[in-house]
DNA sequence: TATATCATGTAATCGGTTACATGATTAA
DNA sequence: TTAATCATGTAACCGATTACATGATATA
């Protein structure tokens, strides 16, 4: 009935915005590849979508940077209306989690597997798992300052006092580290119970 | 290009089929979201859509049970074509993990929240998450064995004896139990964070 | 009497992915 | 010279959700 303008992609572009803004989209496609992906992936195109659909909703303002022998930079930024917007949206309760991961799909459904083709797939799983916390622990000394332009080379480590103004970053790679080491101890101890059980 | 035919939620449903035997959609709808939910949620307009789709490729075929004072139950039973369908997809890498979950956006946004909003919505995560987990220590001994039609009454445990020809079943809930351990420690972790400290 | 369950679908809409498209600069 | 990066978009398509629709039976 009452379909609300905005989703939580939409949220997640206003909140880069707000946090680090202003940013163009493809500072925010940027963004979203080092920080928020695999939290919340998305292509570019839907990123311009939502700039597009925010600056209709009074949410961002645009400001053409013009370049020689490029493309004008769109450089957006948060307006007070989409500060408020951000804020009434965390005052709504978030939908609950669904996994959606392929890779426990075809473990569930294992019995129609080849053996082989099952190892496969949970060694790319682990290969593809230790990458991204690899990342995490990387990544996670690097995070730009809130405010700070991430184009501009200087970086702060969020853990230390100079950055202690925002801890939620913090919490989130806590989040995503721990869960990367869940994941893959299941996935190691699946590996080796199917190596361990010829007749599967 | 070459746009396969075929998604996650087209080989979820098939392998429901090919795991418990005949089903209507109505029992798909019930299978999802009693095992695969929130795995890999779906509406029950989506199963039928996917049913359709798949008895257009061969994949199942449809026996149609009349029934009295209600609507017919038609009943679907997977083909040879639908399992060599499944097969070949498991032959093939699994797409990789996106968590997309709305309560992490609003942590890591959590500047912008009043602190009574994000202490809500994370008491509210944790009254999910404990639900789930519960669920997942429950209904994991009530788990139909292979084959078995789920409306007849008769359960096994997959941990027993009588049904250790598929331990797949018994992975998955592992998996989910852990996962659910290991967002609710966070969450309680971030609780108590956010609780003494006053000055966010 | 009212709600829940059984049972099956259609329609509308939007989120999200992939492909198409352009064109300059810079590094391997 | 080839590929990657910078930079911005459009178009097509499909996955997924929500709403609309029907109608009987069983339970509270």
């Amino acid at each position: 009935m009452d379909r609300s303008e905005a989703y939580p992609i939409t949220y997640s572009v206003l909140g880069l915005l707000a946090f680090w803004g202003p940013l163009s989209g493809y500072d925010l496609k940027r963004l979203f590849d080092h920080m928020l992906s695999p939290m919340w992936g998305a292509a570019h195109s839907q990123i311009y979508h939502e700039l597009r659909r925010m600056k209709d909703l009074g949410w961002v303002e645009m400001e053409r940077e013009e370049q020689e022998s490029r493309p004008d930079r769109k450089v957006y930024s948060i307006t007070q209306s989409g500060r408020d917007a951000l804020t009434s949206w965390q005052a709504k309760p978030a939908s609950v989690l669904q996994l959606r991961d392929e890779l426990l799909l075809k473990v569930m459904f294992g019995s129609f597997a080849s053996r082989d083709d099952l190892i496969e797939n949970l060694k790319k799983g682990i290969a593809d798992h230790e990458m991204r916390l690899l990342n995490y622990r990387q990544n996670s000394q690097y995070i730009p300052a809130r405010g700070e332009h991430i184009q501009e080379g200087r970086r702060r480590n969020p853990y230390t006092s100079e950055s202690q103004e925002d801890p939620f970053m913090g919490l989130i790679v806590r989040f995503a580290i721990e869960f990367e080491k869940t994941y893959l101890s299941w996935l190691y101890e699946t590996l080796t119970f199917l190596e361990e059980n010829e007749t599967l």
